[in-house]
RNA sequence: GCGCCAAUAGCUCAGCUGGAUAGAGCAACUGCCUUCUAAGCAGUAGGCCAGGGGUUCGAGUCCCUUUUGGCGCGCCA
């Protein structure tokens, strides 16, 4: 919360707790310990700015009527010296509370003196976290739910950054393991047809089938010609690897790069095989005896910690997993000093989810400063008909082709609007569009807008000025009040959207706030009013402006001054 | 079969740790620009919160159950 909104609702408690004591002491209450009540937002404007639930919750305990406990507190209570001019008693025993004139006053001030670190807090107090977001696998191009993973994780990222902690973003290369040998594989059968002929050469049963194999084996032979034809298959694959992996890693990052996502680190899986890191993690498992071999392959106790079936962890060809190559990595994250490490997965990965986190306490850390994003993947929708996704069908419409079309302004706002766990369809032919429809416009107009009255007025020679509390205070149109309630939320949403992992929630809550600017500019002209209330309607403009700058430059959208 | 996630207006979705009369945007209809950008605002209409039980002062929210969707249950990642 900002500073203000935290000392009121502070203000708010001790009041209560206070009139409560005081009650006791009257005689009104009975000498029983007031049990937890909460403060809340009401949803209904009439019913102030904060309830209390004190009544209701301490009925069962004063064996009284919820009504008389109200009654008998609000004869004690006093509001002097905080935050609200008065309250009421309402429904079945809530106490409303009013924000007094100050205190809106007090939110333009603390806007203004904060600026752009306004909704900035010290909530996470410097704690290290580290969230791990797309680490999509580079044997071929992203698509839409990277996209969207992409647009959450980094925003996730920026918000917890908001909120006061460490943040480090990090990508997990797969350029080991399984999917790279299908990987040559595929390249090596594309490569031989080049040179032998379609028919020539058998393409592998699961094999990738994306035209990005063809062609990178078609730049690999224009590269190398056709050395590697009668060369042996183990150095031939090596070679069109060791040729096609970089550039597909170099291409991820271009397009995350025009997405504008970018990454503390590119974590790549082999360094975990080269060092030991691999052999390590299975060592230790083995040491604290939840190992255990059958038929030729070393298996992992899952069970014991609850699992429904043991895991494989070094398979019959000793090759390690794609399991155990997780478990060193994310014992290498928490060896790196993170004190919470978040993943976004897709939910086609919940799975993997317990075992995880039961692994890391297998191997001695502890499962619970692990948290997974589980995000539920995009359906892609083309004039209504769903669009398979899937690199070995090679149809798929791929993330560079998404950005190509639509507006990465668009992009980044569109996938921020839902919650992770909601499924999500993904129209092409709706996102393509830029108008209207599309609420980022929305809201960068509200922000257009506010720079046009200050145009106007400097054409006249008027200039936004610090006003004194009495001036402010002249805001009293219910348009001016509800946009100034919503600007001094800004940052407890961010440390709700924080402790949730929901970064779509500031999607939303800039989108009501450019709703209530909008409103506010129907409802009251800057421009022609008398000086003091023009000038306190101006300081109110900048302060709606500088939060939805704030939102949009956290998550790195335009904020245009005109449109 | 077992497990995870979901189900709220015609459509897409909000509804924060249980709170007061369930909200918004599209789509439909009606108004509002000689005055700071109409990419806007105001209004009308639209609901058995999937069904049924339970918990309590109080349930869209928590528990059980049924139904319907999405996904997972590989020596794939």
């Amino acid at each position: 919360m900002s500073k203000l909104v935290q000392q009121a609702t502070e203000e708010l408690r001790a009041a209560i707790l206070e009139a409560a004591g005081r009650a006791v002491a009257a005689g009104s209450l009975p000498a029983e310990p007031m049990p937890a009540f909460t403060l809340e937002v009401p949803a209904d404007r009439a019913h102030g700015d904060w309830a209390a639930n004190a009544a209701l919750v301490s009925a069962k305990a004063f064996r009284m009527a919820p009504r008389k406990i109200a009654e008998a507190l609000s004869a004690q209570l006093s509001l002097d010296g905080t935050c609200f001019d008065r309250f009421e008693i309402a429904g079945p025993g809530f106490l409303n509370f009013f924000y007094s004139p100050r205190f809106y006053a007090g939110v333009l001030r603390e806007i203004r003196e904060r600026g752009a670190d306004y909704g900035r807090s010290g909530y996470g107090r410097g704690k290290r976290v580290m969230v791990e977001f797309v680490s999509a696998n580079p044997t071929g191009p992203m698509h839409m739910g990277n996209a969207r993973g992409g647009a959450l994780g980094d925003c996730l990222a920026a918000v917890l950054d908001a909120a006061g902690y460490d943040v480090w973003r990090e990508f997990y290369v797969n350029d080991a393991g399984n999917q790279i040998e299908k990987f040559a594989a595929s390249l090596e059968a594309r490569y031989l047809q080049l040179h032998l002929g379609e028919d020539a050469v058998e393409f592998p049963e699961d094999g990738y089938r994306g035209d990005d194999i063809r062609e990178r084996a078609a730049e690999f032979s224009a590269e190398a010609g056709a050395r590697y034809v009668e060369a042996p298959a183990e150095e031939r694959r090596r070679a069109l690897v060791a040729f096609a992996l970089p550039r597909n890693i170099a291409k991820m990052k271009a397009d995350l790069e025009k997405y504008r996502i970018t990454y503390d680190r590119w974590f790549l899986e082999s360094t975990l095989h080269e060092d030991g890191e691999v052999a390590e993690t299975v060592q230790i498992l083995k040491d604290k005896g939840l190992t255990y071999e059958k038929e030729g392959a070393l298996w992992y106790r899952a069970t014991d910690f609850g699992a429904e079936k043991d895991e494989v962890l070094v398979r019959q060809n000793g090759n390690p997993t794609y399991f155990a190559a997780d478990i060193a990595y994310h014992r290498n994250k928490f060896q790196r000093g993170f004190d919470r490490c978040i993943d976004v997965w897709g939910a086609d990965h919940h799975g993997h989810v317990a075992r995880m986190k039961n692994a890391m306490d297998a191997v001695g850390l502890d499962g619970n400063k692990l948290d997974i994003v589980l995000m539920q993947l995009v359906r892609l929708l083309q004039d209504g008909e769903p669009v398979r996704m899937s690199k070995r069908t090679g149809k798929a419409i791929q993330l560079a082709d998404l950005l190509d079309e639509v507006p990465v302004d668009a992009a980044r706002f569109l996938f921020n609007m839902r919650e992770s766990g909601s499924q999500m369809d993904f129209d092409l032919g709706l996102a393509v569009r830029q108008d209207a429809q599309n609420p980022v416009y929305y809201v960068q107009y509200a922000h257009a807008r506010i720079c046009s009255i200050l145009k106007a007025l400097a054409t006249e020679g008027v200039q936004p000025r610090a006003c004194t509390e009495e001036e402010l205070m002249l805001l009293r149109a219910p348009e001016e009040m509800e946009l100034i309630r919503h600007l001094s939320a800004y940052t407890g949403e961010i440390v709700g959207a924080a402790k949730d992992y929901d970064p779509a929630r500031i999607t939303r809550y800039v989108i009501t706030l450019a709703t209530l600017f909008h409103k506010f500019y129907t409802a009251c002209r800057v421009k022609g009013e008398e000086e003091p209330l023009a000038a306190a309607r101006l300081e109110l403009c900048l302060a709606a402006a500088t939060v939805i700058r704030n939102v949009l430059t956290m998550f790195k959208i335009t904020v245009p001054e005109s449109m």
